[in-house]
DNA sequence: CGCCAGGCCTGCACGC
DNA sequence: TGCGTGCAGGCCTGGC
């Protein structure tokens, strides 16, 4: 599943094939995703200028002319660049095309993902307008984690991976970064000591960077967030590792369920 | 064949 | 009353 660190791979490859250039249809197989709003796609890009491409939490926004093109990858969700004449496989919900005779084609087996156009500013958008800080960000340290664990009494993980405290923490890294900072997941989010949040803060940035690096070196003009991309290069210390010795210590890695969610961490090496 | 994975929105229940 | 918070359901299909 796309994580950030995908995601803004994503973006970079996407950036030199729409900057500058203009949407000039969408082709809609499947108009059955998220949040709706696909169907409108082929005539609201009958003509569009593309300005840039950025990126807010785990959202890809097309910034048009006349509005912005919100994307989102969901869980299984990949966007890549192909001629428009390349046959489309299964799957393959949605093709953006390009005047360059290319278009960006959404893949998505799962449905999760989204793809609609905004008219106004996307920042307002009710999908956009609540969430919390990019972790990359300055915005994102150990004193605004300090200040929104406060008086949260739920677990340090699931408040990580609360959008409104900052986005683009998924699981795997929420695990990893908790792991790396030696705080269990479980732990109340306002038992956490200052120098909790500096080092947990630190590390979220840590695994995020990590990750961004291993994803940009494997693009071309394919734009891939499925196969073999950041964290399946990485080596992980907790995540998908029950049973398995801590990379560290050597005790077995225990794993929980916390919020429906896998979660998996040393208790010898996280207190 | 049945279950699970997972992002994340949504709706509901609860306490202040 | 209203808000912040926490919890659980729902969406899907490939892979085990």
């Amino acid at each position: 599943m796309p994580e950030l660190p995908e995601v803004e791979t994503t973006r970079r490859g996407l950036a030199p094939h729409l900057e500058r250039h203009r949407f000039i249809g969408a082709v809609v197989r499947d108009a059955r995703l998220r949040h709706g709003g696909v169907a409108e796609l082929a005539s609201v890009l009958r003509d569009e200028r593309i300005a840039r491409v950025s990126r807010r939490g785990k959202y890809l926004l097309v910034h048009c002319a006349h509005g912005t093109l919100v994307i989102h990858l969901g869980m299984s969700g990949s966007l890549r660049v192909v001629p428009a004449a390349t046959p489309p496989q299964s799957h393959d919900h949605v093709d953006l095309l390009l005047d360059s005779g290319l278009c960006v084609r959404l893949r998505d087996p799962r449905r999760f993902g989204s793809m609609f156009w905004v008219r106004g500013d996307p920042a307002q958008h009710k999908l956009l307008r609540d969430l919390g800080p990019e972790p990359l960000s300055d915005e994102f340290n150990g004193s605004t984690l300090w200040q929104a664990t406060r008086n949260r009494s739920a677990a340090i993980k699931q408040v990580i991976m609360d959008h409104h405290v900052v986005v683009g923490v998924g699981n795997i890294y929420a695990n990893e970064a908790l792991f790396l900072a030696g705080i269990r997941p479980g732990r109340a989010a306002r038992r956490l000591r200052r120098q909790d949040c500096d080092a947990l803060a630190a590390t979220i940035k840590q695994v995020l960077h990590a990750a961004l690096k291993v994803g940009g070196t494997t693009l071309r003009n394919y734009v891939r967030s499925e196969g073999s991309p950041g964290y399946f290069q990485l080596e992980l210390f907790v995540y998908g590792r029950a049973g398995e010795p801590c990379r560290r210590c050597e005790t077995p890695i225990k794993t929980v369920r916390m919020g429906q969610r896998s979660t998996f961490y040393c208790p010898r090496c996280q207190a």
